[in-house]
Formats: structure tokens, C-alpha cells, sequence
DNA sequence: CCTAAAAAACTGGTCCGACCAGTTGGCAAT
DNA sequence: ATTGCCAACTGGTCGGACCAGTTTTTTAGG
């Protein structure tokens, strides 16, 4: 096992174990090197990996410190992680529920089940009622409730991951939309003309109707970010620049290996 | 900001935008060095930040990979335990899986740049060349690059789960379509098809193709299976054929655990 | 000619020493 | 006492050297 490794499993349990409260500065580089008695290089891997895993925050000039909020060592989803942060990644996220929304209630309105039918409209009269500012739950479960109808179980789980990482990417585009009196009546008619479509068996017109639903939602947060009216983010933010970014910029391909 | 992190960040993107799927290597540490014109240590210290947050794995001798996590919840297991056996589970697969080729030709078409046509052109010349007999891995390369050219890095995920399930649950299409002349010719032809349409960048007549091509297959496994012409199942252990990755490590790993 | 051992050419892992760049505190000149 | 500068921190970057696994190529033996 690497040295680095190890230097980064000691830091960690010395953090973690006891010793180190939140906020605190960790020794410099230069006198843990020789306090462990490894290489400056060690310890600055070391350090960058648990700067990685959001342990602790590094300041030019001033030493590495323990960060604030120390979470559960077992809720990290990996690649989720590297998703959020990438703006992109939201736009990419709904290109493809696109295409899989679209699916799902295509096979909802051929498939659907009596009791389904049934789960589904109740899920529509709850949204229809609820509180057209804080009706996210509803929200979710009516489009759930249409695809679970699909009886394609790899759909649901698949539709069921796009979900958490759109969760995590960014808050419920229901925050960022409903606010919007004209977006929001619009997104209303989507869930009655769904709604309908799929009580009817109409396929190829619910597959229709949800995709350009979700279509609908990704453009208009297109449209709202890009005039500036800043989506509402969540996660692990880089502090003081309120810059968008855009991650636009770094376009050198690297990737051009045979 | 530091150079290292925006590495951090550059890397991350040449993942996401790379496509670059679960397993693959990444470039060594010099080559990314002298590309990316910093020192190796600003690299390594890139790489052990991304490999804090679990995004890629480095092993000694052999380089550093992209970690073969799925974007999913924590019910991987059970779900693959439920798949695996069910024999419908694979047509379900393939429902979802003709979605999204469909529209991973369709991006292709629209967003190939000429490495990625370039690519897409030796996998297809290599599929043609390959023997129709043991092609499934030139057969997946080349859907492969097609996928990768959508620069959609979480279509290429899901897709590539998506491929892993398939070879849970059964022995690629290819060995049992394969064998059949006149299924074999089809999907012969069904390549060439998507081949020149995303070339020509048709975006609408590459994403139909796709999607043909997948239902084909679906129906015609679907067929063979209900003629009794039992289909080539496998169970957890791999055939001869096509072997995804990494062959000698097990023993390694087992040393490792300590 | 073919095989198998040796060597070269990769890969990452570690160390060193130098220098740059922010931050801080003390000492000196005002 | 205030100002201002400099020295001593801190992390950030660099390049080269060498070790240690892995893979490929070359070479020597049958």
C-alpha cells in the first residue's frame, strides 16, 4: 500500500477519531513531513485526497484546516460528486429523461393496469390540490406513478437514479419554475394533457406530451440562467466568486490518445 | 486558484465530455504532464483529489482508471440479484436500451467532431473486418464510439451499466443472433446504415436506424426464444468470448487486504 | 524456426532541493 | 504611536532523480 495512502488513512482517524475539531488548522506541510518523517510530495497527496473527500480546506498562505461540515463518512455517491459542479451536467441529465419520460408513459398508456389507473389518479388529484408553490412530493409522485404503469422495472430504476442526481445537482426544477406564474400554468396543462392521454391509452400522444414536458422544463431553466436569474444550486460551492462559470472554457482536447 | 485544482476540475471535465467509460485508463501521469504543459507532481496531486472522491483508481505499474461505479442508489445489489435469472428482464433491457441508442445516434450525428468520426470510422472498418462469427467486441466498440460521440457523459453511463446488466443476464445478442445467416446480414446492414448516417450527420435517420436496430434484435431473440431455439444463457461467470477487463487482480487483491 | 529468458520501455511511488506566492508579525524609521 | 518594510512563516509549483511494479521487445538458447 502507498505511503501517501497511509499518511491519508492516519490524518483521516486523527481527525475523525478525536484530536481535531472542525475549523482547526492541521499542522503545516512542511512539519508534518517531518514529524511522520515521509516527503513534502506525501503529504501534500495526502492532503489533496482528503481535500477530495471534503475533509478538510486548503489556503494559500495560511495552512489546511478541518472543514466545518464533516458528514457521514457513508452517504458519498462517487460519480454523483463529480457531477454536481459541472453545470452542464443538469442539461444532460434532461436530455436523456427527455427520451426516458417520453418512454415511460408511451408504456404507461398501453400497459397500465386498472389498479394503476387508479394509483395514477389519485397522484393527479393530490398535485391538482396541493399548494402549486410547495407541490414537489406531488409532483414526483404523479410522474412516478406513470412510470411504475410502465412495468419495465429497468426503466423505473433507471428514472429512479436520474432523480437522486438531479437531486443533487440541483434543487427540484419545481423550485426554480413554479415561482414563474406563466411557466407554471404551462407545466399544469403538461400534467392534465398527460394525465389524460394515459387514462385513455393514447401512446403515442403521452409519449408526446411528456417529452415535450420535460423538453419544456429544460429550456425554460436554459432561459433562466442564462438571463442571470441565478437556479438555485445546492452542494459543495466554491465559496467567494459568484461566477457562473458556465464551464465553457476549458475545451483543450486532451483525449487524443489511439 | 490553484493549478492543481483547476487540473482537478479539466480532468473531471475530460471524463465527463471524454466520455470516457467506467474502466478505461486514463493518460499516464507524464503524458498528462506534458500535455497539460504543469509539472508531474501538480498531475499527481490532480489525480489523488479525484481519487479522494472515489472518481478514479490508480494501481501501481498499470496506470489510473475511471471507477466502475454506476450512477445509482445503494439498491445495485439487490436489483442485479433480481435481474439476473428473470429472462424478461432482458427484453425490458432492451426496450429501454432502443430509447437510448436511438438517441445517442441521434446526438451523435448532430455533435461528432472529426477525432470522434474518426473513431467511430476505424470501429466500423475493424467490425467489418472482424469474423461474424466472434465479432461481439468490435460490435460493441463500435456502438461504443457512437455513444461517446453524443457527448452525453451521463447517456455513456447509463448505457454502459445498461451493457453490464445485459451481460448478467445473458450471452451478448451477437452469439445468438449471429449464427442465423439472414439475422446476421440484417444487422450487417443495419451497421453500415447508422454508419453512414452519422457520418452524414442525419440526425433523425441515425436515431431511427438505432432504434430499428435494437427492436430487431429484441424480436428476434424474442422469436428464437419462443421457437424453442434456446438461448445462450450464462450465468455469473464469463465465456470465451468477449471479456470485459482486468484479468489477473483477483489474487492481487486478495494479497492487498491488509 | 520457435521458445524462453533477459533487457528495455513503459507505468506509478517516493524523495529532494529549489524557487514562487500569499500571510503574518516584528522591528526600524518616521 | 504609526507607518512601512523585511524576514519568517504558510502553501504552490517545478524539475530531476531514483525505486518499484508491469508490459513489450529483444535476444540468446534449444
Amino acid at each position: 500500500m502507498p505511503i501517501a495512502q497511509e499518511i491519508t488513512y492516519r490524518l483521516e482517524r486523527l481527525i475523525l477519531d478525536g484530536g481535531l475539531a472542525p475549523g482547526q488548522k492541521i499542522p503545516s506541510e512542511r512539519q508534518l513531513a517531518t514529524r511522520l518523517d515521509v516527503s513534502r510530495s506525501i503529504i501534500r497527496e495526502a492532503l489533496h485526497e482528503l481535500q477530495g473527500r471534503g475533509i478538510i480546506e486548503t489556503r494559500h498562505g495560511k495552512g489546511s484546516f478541518v472543514s466545518q461540515i464533516v458528514p457521514g463518512p457513508e452517504d458519498e455517491r462517487p460519480l454523483m460528486q463529480m457531477f454536481s459542479g459541472h453545470p452542464r451536467t443538469l442539461y444532460d441529465l434532461l436530455e436523456v429523461r427527455e427520451q426516458l419520460e417520453g418512454q415511460a408513459a408511451q408504456l404507461a398508456a398501453e400497459r397500465a393496469t386498472r389498479s394503476d389507473l387508479h394509483r395514477i389518479t389519485k397522484a393527479f388529484e393530490r398535485l391538482e390540490a396541493a399548494d402549486p408553490l410547495s407541490n414537489a412530493p406531488a409532483d414526483h409522485a404523479f410522474h412516478q406513478a406513470i412510470v411504475e404503469a410502465s412495468h419495465n422495472p429497468v426503466l423505473v430504476h433507471i428514472l429512479s437514479s436520474l432523480k437522486n442526481l438531479m437531486l443533487l445537482t440541483v434543487q427540484a426544477s419545481v423550485a426554480n419554475l413554479n415561482p414563474k406564474e406563466d411557466l407554471r400554468s404551462q407545466i399544469g396543462k403538461h400534467h392534465r394533457q398527460l394525465y389524460h392521454a394515459v387514462l385513455r391509452g393514447q401512446a403515442r400522444a403521452a409519449q408526446r406530451i411528456a417529452m415535450a414536458h420535460v423538453r419544456y422544463v429544460r429550456e425554460a431553466m436554459q432561459r433562466i440562467e442564462q438571463q442571470g436569474d441565478e437556479v438555485i444550486r445546492m452542494g459543495v460551492s466554491q465559496g467567494t466568486s459568484a461566477k457562473p462559470a458556465t464551464a465553457g472554457e476549458c475545451r483543450k482536447d486532451v483525449a487524443n490518445q489511439e
